[in-house]
DNA sequence: ATAAACCTGTGTCATGAACACAGGTCAAGT
DNA sequence: ACTTGACCTGTGTTCATGACACAGGTTTAT
């Protein structure tokens, strides 16, 4: 099985099989004629626990942990429920960063729907941003 | 003024002046005594322009391009209604995808909270991730 | 045999800074 | 004048997670 051949089949591109295999988590053997890599059962059956794992919000490092926990024959179950508490927190962040993100965005569009546009100064670049962040900071100390 | 000055003036780091000087949105003159970029006026103004635009969620190759359009003389207004446009399609996507990937975490830690740690074997490297990959995907197909 | 179509591995790029590091500068102390 | 130490500087590298570019090899059709 070569890399397309594998990647069609778990529904992965190519190069995100081979990032895997660059870093080392699938190990395929090598076509000695041709050079080509030739994965097989114990690759797919990876590449199928890495894709849960990432979708789970685990970091392509963590599942390097997992996965190394695992060869060596321990259960990674604990070291799963501490990383997944971790990444859990950063999702949060995440989450709450997009939120904030939004609010402003949408506010500031429906600001500057009431605004024309106008030509740089030497003072200004670009009005609509200048004065929607000093507004911005206004309403945020309550101004 | 030096890199560290105008930073701790606007509340920055000096990387994050030296970053917007490296790409070349601001330029500082050079004491050719000893190398130092020196920042002025001018590029207080840009780096607050930079930094209000940033708050708005546009990219860095955004923010370069309304500054390129306003050093032409012409209004960057019309540009930049566009462009956040854009920026707040892919932020609505990445708060979706923070409300579905926690979602999931939430989901999985509390299915795993009745589950116990297990050794992995030749079939299974974690069975908490692999288990509730399957239970998700059952669930997503309406099973 | 030849041509086109497709596939491969390796190397580079992307975001937006943060970090490492070797060397320069400057004030305090002697 | 000199030295020590603290601080500062610019430049180069690193981070995460693949996507993309590219030169060359392979397979299929003629």
């Amino acid at each position: 099985m070569r890399v397309n051949q594998i990647a069609n089949e778990i529904g992965v591109t190519a190069d995100t099989v081979r990032f895997y295999t660059r870093v080392g988590y699938l190990n395929p053997s090598k076509n000695p004629t041709n050079g080509y890599k030739e994965y097989g059962d114990k690759e797919r059956r990876l590449l199928r626990f890495i894709l849960s794992a990432r979708q789970l919000g685990f970091s392509v490092e963590d599942i390097g942990q997992i996965l190394s926990t695992a060869e060596r024959g321990r259960s990674p179950c604990p070291l799963v429920r501490v990383l997944i508490q971790q990444r859990l927190i950063e999702t949060q962040k995440s989450f709450q960063d997009s939120v904030q993100l939004r609010e402003r965005m949408t506010s500031a569009i429906e600001t500057w729907n009431q605004k024309p546009d106008r030509a740089p100064t030497g003072e200004m670049i670009c009005h609509l941003i200048e004065e929607f962040d000093h507004t911005a900071a206004a309403v945020y100390i309550g101004a």
